[in-house]
DNA sequence: ATGAATTGCAACCGATTTGGTAGGGATTTA
DNA sequence: TAAATCCCTACCAAATCGGTTGCAATTCAT
């Protein structure tokens, strides 16, 4: 039960565009260096985002990554699970296995709806303004 | 974000020393048929228990394992954190490690206290009883 | 047009973790 | 004392993680 990094960089990421919401593309050379990672290894985590519509990506000169929505409208939820395979924490709480592991099942499936509740119940906007 | 076998078996293992609390140990060849585990497997997950006087085992004949504690006093949480590495889920969050990737750590700590929170909220009784 | 800046994409790779297996030792009690 | 039972260590294959490499495609300033 970890979280891994690609998550952890995602969000700062997502923190850093966020703070220039409205203004410019950030390009993943700057991210790179604010969030101290690979430039590429942090490509391959905004595409993951690009794929779900949370962020938008610029090419060319000037381009770079930007939110695609505001931050307020953006829950620490829409960005763990794109990073964290859905927060399918165990087969037996996804949609479509029907497993019978009860009473266990249920356990896990609490959990699963109190994680997804904590994530949903922050957003980018919240976070640069430390609310968070 | 996974949660480990580890944690199912033992869990569903847990669940049936609760059935049987007050009556008599459960033997690890009992509890193999139960959960549908190698016994091996499981008897390593059930020492890690027993490290954190979460059951006894009571070894010879007639021996096998119970819970050191009435069920309504053994939480979900108690369980899991055990198998879960104490449920650190990102370093950040630990105790002597002094993470500077703010504001994320602030998430990562919410979404940390909340899981404990969820998994505390439920105990072995409650699981018996159908009630959660 | 063209070239520099930028993201997109697929293949690969070493290290670590996961999920076990194997085999024997220690302990208890009928 | 023998059978049943838990304790412990070492080992292993496969999957996952965290990242690198190299090149293709696109965009824009000039």
């Amino acid at each position: 039960m970890k979280l891994s990094s690609k998550t952890h960089y995602g969000l700062m990421a997502c923190h850093i565009l966020a703070k220039n919401y409205g203004v410019a593309p950030v390009s993943a050379t700057e991210l790179e260096k604010a969030v101290n990672v690979s430039g590429k290894y942090l490509e391959k985590i905004m595409r993951m985002l690009s794929a779900r519509d949370i962020i938008t990506a610029t090419r060319g000169i000037n381009g770079g990554y930007s939110l695609k929505k505001q931050p307020k409208d953006i829950t620490i939820g829409d960005i763990v699970r794109t990073l964290e395979d859905d927060m399918e924490i165990i087969q037996c709480v996804s949609k479509d296995s029907p497993c019978k592991c009860c009473p266990s099942a249920r356990v896990f499936k609490k959990l699963y709806n109190g994680i997804n509740e904590v994530l949903d119940g922050m957003n980018l906007q919240q976070m640069i303004d430390g609310e968070v």
